[in-house]
DNA sequence: TTGCGAAATGACAACGTTGTCATTTCGTTA
DNA sequence: TAACGAAATGACAACGTTGTCATTTCGCAA
């Protein structure tokens, strides 16, 4: 027959010392004797005491919790989730989620005003496709807020993989390989992700004078990139591809072999995100990867750095790997 | 230059009404005169007013967040937590997250222990492999407890896939099409998930009269599977296979390739949860797929069921279903 | 033994909200 | 206009913790 709530103050009684001794043996354990700290240690254990939450955050003014906001959950979130709780618990903080639900539209405001009510010291929104407040986003001015989002946002700290990077970094791999140009597979149109790649690959393309053909559409799964690489079987001066991610990269090089082309001695194939060795055995997919995790725990470090100063802004750019298989022959002499 | 934080009382002196009439206005806003919650509604907006939660949790009793502890976070743990932020969502909680770290060894009492010192109404532990303390832990009598996974435990509800039933189910499928015996490739020892699906496989068997051939072993990827395949193929007596995961059971259908053996023609296969199709084009894999949203959503539900009897106990299974492609060949008349 | 400074402990207020109960104001009817 | 019940509002305590400051107890030297 316990009572529905043990407090420090029932601890106090059972142990026959003052409430704020028992604080003290929570708190600064050095400032209690042994003798005292031992008999409120038993009390504590006999009474099942546990620190209540709201009372001590209302004291202190602080939670110890940084608010997560997911506009979106794909592949490539569980490992920044995980990066993010991993910087978390390394760094004592506790997360507190929530989450954009299934056809509902949310704004930034909108997610900040609830987060702001839940409690947290500061938040991040991880936003992989556009909103409509983007821009006009100001974010709680006691509340450090990090999005996670391509984007630069004009006061927000924000941090993302450098797609855009890794995928220039893709297509000059392919043109130092002697390649005179780069087909493209996108992603879906409204993703962030894959308009990013899709800009990388122009730039480089461009930065040589080159004139980029027009970019195939996808929609990630492997059929649509089947799809493509079925027309671009028929295409003579088709010898590179780079394809926003491995599932079309492999949707390519099939349709590709079953026009009997071979890769990559006919044609050369990069993919986005390295996780077809997963799923095909010996696979030889060059790929650009992502750190997720990585960029997890940058967005989990700017927020708690940026705890003291929630107007600060940053911007952090991930860097991505290329990781190099045998799907791109080697044109040069 | 606003104030650090503002409370009711500032909203309250800035309208001209009393600290408990702002929180009618919050709380119950049909018994304040309408002219009256005009005048409270433009003060907290000029002032930025946001309620604390932690004094308005602290009175409550309650804080309208269900805890989360990630003890493993695979792949499928991404829909897992979807459905249940969903669900949360829905029912007006928040999630509280923590995360077991990498290496870190955790037990059921301690996450338990630092869960209960957080802002949590419920908690969900998400199990993947043993733990320690798994018979002897005792929830908090306070804390509705719900453990995600497949085994029972003696006090706390549990919620998990049919894993046992969906291999029993892939078993059956086999051998109603005229299979008489079935192999199997298990994915990592450790994993509970493997485990079930492996019983229910020698349970299918068994319960025709079926000796359960030697089990392969596997670690979840496509290699693991194609090594296995590679053996498999020199066994006459192999006509269906059943991979614990798709990543292994492709692995094993490519190896049967490469050794010349054509699927199904010569060996069915099927695999587990339904992702082939993602990666490879026109798959033809039959497939058991879990729906780990749903199961999120139902441990969701069950911690809120329980909110108020703490000590009640239950059990759900989410069935499992079952993918029909054309990867196993009928092999009746 | 006495006196002293340091160490240990305690009393009390405060954090920002909501519940209880008392008081004021309103709209109606006599 | 007075009187009345209902609606609207307010005063004050309480939730369980920590910070401030006062008080008690201790160990040690004179």
């Amino acid at each position: 027959m316990d009572k529905k709530n043990v407090s420090m103050n029932d601890v106090a009684i059972a142990a026959g010392v003052s409430l704020k001794t028992v604080s003290r043996v929570i708190n600064e354990p050095d400032s209690v004797r042994e003798s005292t700290r031992d008999k409120v240690h038993s009390a504590m254990e006999a009474l099942g005491f546990r620190t209540n939450f709201a009372a001590r955050s209302l004291k202190l003014g602080r939670y110890g919790c940084i608010g997560v906001v997911l506009f979106h959950l794909s592949g490539g979130a569980v490992d920044m989730i995980d990066g993010i709780a991993d910087a978390a618990e390394e760094r004592g903080f506790a997360l507190t989620m929530i989450k954009k639900r299934a056809g509902e539209k949310m704004t930034l405001a909108e997610a900040a005003r609830r987060m702001s009510q839940l409690p947290v010291d500061g938040m991040i929104f991880n936003l992989r496709q556009m909103v409509d407040d983007f821009d006009t986003f100001e974010a709680p001015k006691d509340l450090k807020t990090v999005i996670i989002t391509p984007m630069e946002h004009p006061t927000c700290s924000t941090v993302s993989d450098d797609q855009e990077g890794g995928a220039r970094m893709a297509c000059e791999y392919f043109l130092n390989h002697g390649h005179k140009n780069v087909y493209f597979v996108s992603g879906k149109k409204e993703s962030l992700s894959s308009q990013c790649r899709m800009k990388g690959w122009r730039a480089a393309l461009e930065a040589r004078g080159i004139e980029p053909p027009e970019p195939l559409q996808g929609d990630w799964n492997a059929d649509s990139g089947y799809a493509a690489g079925l027309v671009l079987a028929d295409k003579p001066d088709c010898t590179a591809v780079l394809a926003a991610n491995d599932c079309m990269a492999n949707g390519v090089m099939m349709a590709l072999r079953d026009k009997g082309l071979s890769v990559p001695n006919d044609v050369s194939v990069i993919g986005f995100d390295d996780e077809l060795y997963k799923t095909i055995p010996n696979s030889i997919l060059t790929s650009v990867k992502f750190r997720h995790r990585e960029l997890g725990v940058r967005a989990l470090n700017e927020v708690v750095a940026g705890l003291e100063a929630p107007s600060s802004r940053s911007r952090t750019l991930v860097s991505g790997v290329l990781v190099e298989r045998s799907s791109v022959k080697d044109l040069r002499a």
